[in-house]
DNA sequence: GATGAATGAGATTTCATTCAT
DNA sequence: TATGAATGAAATCTCATTCAT
């Protein structure tokens, strides 16, 4: 029956777009979307352009296809948490791998895709549900890994902060390229390394955060 | 009897560039940079679109326009700083002021200037001289307001950290416009205050941060 | 009456014309008809835009203007011969003044008129007029001054001939203006020379002028 | 069974070249350079004004094109001298040919580009290349005419006289359409002649070729 | 008379998309 | 399937000309 059982083997149409994904992400990263043709791709991809449009209905459809894959990237790369202990090392691995080690081109794409979620809906749509994904495994892993003296941590809370602070650390890796993320992200770590410890909650209302004196 | 009339008269040259960007500040925060046309432009401001090369060499040069008026406006807000005593009312009043009271087209409009920042040296370059600017202020402030249990603070780091998480939310506005910002800056302002009272350090590679125990 | 009665005063409004075709000059010279602008030509003749079309209708009526004053100025200058003896001494001064003395310029700028001529009707009888006036005095020149050998020689058709060769003389200073014009002047009044000597008639079409052996 | 079928056949894109330069030659004598319209081309040639641009990069480049396509065949015309005899004879084909057969058209394009030349380093330098090949090879032809004779006489002098004289009748025709070449080129073949016979020299400067009496 | 800001039609060029082969 | 020539709508920018001051 099965054909090929390899689960490497794509099809080779899948083939083709993962292909044609690869070539307009170097093309979005070099020159953005806008300033991006359509025969720059065919021609980073190695095809005609006329061909292109066997596998995507339009150029929109490539962006919205990029961001998709990027997305299922990422939920994968967030379901593969080890089942077991170190939460929090796991939650680390997950930030440096994302906001460290990524290349800096990954940041620019990101504010690219970004900037065109601001206006066409279908990105718009792909964005939210990302941010939605991500939170929720977030809050999974932060309810699960706080200590016992972080019992009344909001863990949605810390999610969207975090999430928040990795949006404005890959425009800073975007705009900046030369400056090294590491401090940024250890600074996350260490807030949330507080969250969850108990010692410090920057999530809670609790007036003795607020003050100064 | 008196002379100058007022201050506030502008000359009419200046009036004319203003009432240009105003109106590609809505076309832009409406289409984007690269969707809007010089004709919208033209016609927002009331004019033939012949006119606007009277004011602007190019497109490119109102977006400059653009991001230089903003640039100004706010370190001219950073500038006016109450000499006197409670900085970080100062500071937590600019925070909420520019992150939440801003309508949400502002931060629209930022994430368009970033993404073309990537690519456009005059853009990077305003970008990187507002962030040089703003993140000295925010230094200074910084370090005139911590305690003494917190002489050991980095005010730049802080400042750094903290333009990073304003970046971020200025991301999170533009992205989901109907997401309240407050809780996001209620944590970045309790950061801040637990760091400037030595509360907590986020910057400190002070292992204590880091463990998760 | 006369209020001025001196001739070097103009009225004023001849005076801007003056300037205006001076500075019209200029510019064409420099960049073309085609490729000036008005406002380069305001400019140059240091007035506004709108002025100019105080004293010309439009851009053509510049370089008509321009034409005409050309050729009165050169009709004036062959209309002072001197009544006296040396008419082809005359003839030679008139061809080292307008095809060697006058600057390249010139040149260039006669070929500007010349390809304008060809689809500017205006233009074109201008042209007309500026060559069948120079023809009919220099055939009345040739006429005087032909030598007793040379009674069967046709004024106008030397005349004619030598339009040509000065129109090409021309064409030669303005594509190559470094290359001395002096050579063809020369070969241009040998050829009259001879002609008036009835040494050898170009235009004759004598057989014997044809063979080669 | 053949298999190249026809060396006539060119391939396609040299085709479309050549539809194109065939309709801007039209258009551009029609109206000139500056006035034709690059619709104006796409219509002439049947095409949409999108697909010039993938045979020649600018308006500029279609000028150029046009002008070293009649460059290559004027020179083709002229190196396909016949060995033998009659060199004069040739000579005497190919004045005909290119100043009176030639139709009228052809001189009005000539001075367009003549007058684009004079700002467009590109025309200029086809022009220039033009002028030196057919110097050459005119030099060429008299030097191996002329006659015992006329040993003293300089065939690059003549030869940059008769492509002044062919300049300037090419202006005469562009400028009087209705006026016949032939007396003009007959004089300038009767002014060869008589110098490869060395009756006369028009650029020598001996004086008795300058002396009226 | 003179200014120069404003107009608006139009030019060149680009590029997403289609379709005959 | 794949090609790549072709389309044609649109975008940026220019400039001759006008007109209120």
């Amino acid at each position: 029956m099965s054909a090929v059982p390899l689960p490497a083997r794509l099809d080779p149409a899948e083939e083709r777009r993962g292909r044609i994904l690869d070539a307009a992400e170097r093309c979005f990263v070099r020159g953005g979307f806008h300033r991006t043709t359509m025969q720059d791709v065919a021609a980073e991809a190695q095809m005609s352009p006329g061909n292109l449009y066997r596998y995507f209905p339009s150029k929109d459809a490539i962006v919205a296809g990029l961001a998709e894959r990027d997305r299922a990237a990422v939920a994968e790369d967030f379901s593969a948490l080890p089942a077991g202990a170190d939460l929090f090392g796991a939650f680390e691995a997950l930030a440096r791998r994302h906001l460290c080690d990524t290349p800096a081109d990954k940041a620019v794409l990101c504010l690219e895709m970004w900037s065109e979620a601001t206006r066409n809906p279908a990105m718009a749509a792909i964005c939210r549900d990302f941010e939605r994904e991500i939170s929720g495994r977030l809050a999974g892993i932060f309810r699960d890994a706080r200590g016992p003296a972080a019992a009344g941590l909001d863990p949605e809370a810390l999610a969207r902060l975090v999430l928040a602070m990795a949006d404005g650390i890959m425009v800073r890796r975007a705009l900046a390229p030369d400056a090294p993320p590491g401090p940024a992200v250890d600074a996350l770590l260490a807030i949330v390394a507080a969250a969850l410890a108990g010692r410090f909650d920057p999530t809670g209302a609790a007036p003795s955060n607020r003050d100064t004196a």
